[in-house]
DNA sequence: GTGGCTATTGCACCAAAGTACAACCCAAGA
DNA sequence: TCTTGGGTTGTACTTTGGTGCAATAGCCAC
């Protein structure tokens, strides 16, 4: 595997080179035009006040891309993730971590930091929990027809009824009769505690 | 490192025997009673219907467990993660992959799979993009007077109007007031609309 | 076939949600 | 003082949501 850090002032810094001895450097003019290579890694180097997404879209999209941000926030990890990268890490990380990246990466997977991770974790806590919860089979899905399911997401997604009988291409009458089925066997009172409930923010 | 499998049958998959020449296999009974070795990772082998709490939480805490399912939902990995795993595989992962999760496990990281990191991304992503929009204040609370943030806050729990006004010792015509005051403002059509805005679920 | 489950729909009805128009009180300012 | 904005409430009205009762139809298992 190849290494590519793309890095306007074309810096080689020595965790890099101890982590990849034979790691180059190319700034994103040259980024720009050279044909992305297949077998490459490409490193590209952030800096503090830059926008992940846009920089990453001015590129061509090699194969495999991974940020490096001098201080990475949550924030700026998601952004260049949704822009395509398969990973976002410390500018400065150690060498260990680098080849881990690699490892991770080139075999296809994604790869973000510990901290990122847990602060993802933390924040959807509620939905995982609930989702955990699943296990004696109190998943509000598994007491569900098919059917209903498709219409208590509908209904969780914020549509009228009316919006989800013309989606499902069937009367609003019967979109009630769901509704009311629903309703019943999963305990709640109306559309918005159902609501509640699929997104996961209620028992 | 050395490697070792709990599994009750005992089992040895080449896949493991690739990746890990050396490695031991031992019944949860074995596990169970001897000391946890420090040094150790210990590769718990769940069945298809056991649910990875139970079992986790009967085994004596080694310092590095990684479960190994032969389906693995995201529930599952999710209820291993919490009862303490540090990763939760595919059982019949390939070699390398086995080695990758023993690299990041091994340097004190969490190991998730690909599909679920996507999903959990995917769910936090509009939470942690709502919270990345604080900043500027286009905060929903910032557009709505005190009253109507409460108003917002209680319809956003699932109370209904006749609830809200009791709780706060006004008129179920004066709710109805602040709430098309805050469709309004908020440029929301209902009350379930309204909860998705609030819990930061949409927009 | 028969019974049970799901999906579908109609009609009628009630309750809750939401809107339109208007009024009153009160506090902070110009 | 007069104005402005938030909070409050009333009457009357429309719309949407939700239920009860009932009927039809397809599918699957016993």
């Amino acid at each position: 595997m190849k290494h590519l850090i793309i890095d306007d002032a074309m810096r080689l810094l020595p965790n890099w080179q101890e982590a990849f001895p034979e790691v180059g450097v190319v700034s994103r003019q040259q980024a720009m035009h050279d044909e992305p290579q297949v077998n490459a890694m490409y490193w590209l180097r952030l800096g503090v006040e830059e926008f992940p997404a846009q920089v990453i879209s001015s590129l061509p999209q090699p194969g495999k891309l991974v940020v490096l941000a001098d201080e990475p926030r949550e924030v700026n990890v998601l952004e260049s993730l949704t822009a395509g990268a398969l990973g976002c890490c410390n500018t400065h990380a150690a060498p260990e971590v680098l080849r881990q990246v690699e490892i991770v990466v080139g075999n296809g997977g994604l790869w973000v930091g510990q901290s990122l991770l847990q602060q993802v974790l933390v924040s959807t806590s509620r939905v995982l929990e609930s989702k955990a919860r699943d296990l004696p089979g109190e998943d509000w899905k598994s007491q569900l027809s098919e059917r209903e399911v498709g219409v208590a997401r509908l209904v969780a997604a914020g549509e009228s009824n009316k919006e989800i009988a013309a989606e499902l291409a069937i009367t609003e009458r019967t979109v009630k009769a769901h509704l009311t089925a629903i309703f019943d066997k999963l305990q709640v009172r109306d559309r918005l505690q159902l609501s509640l409930r699929v997104n996961g923010l209620k028992l």
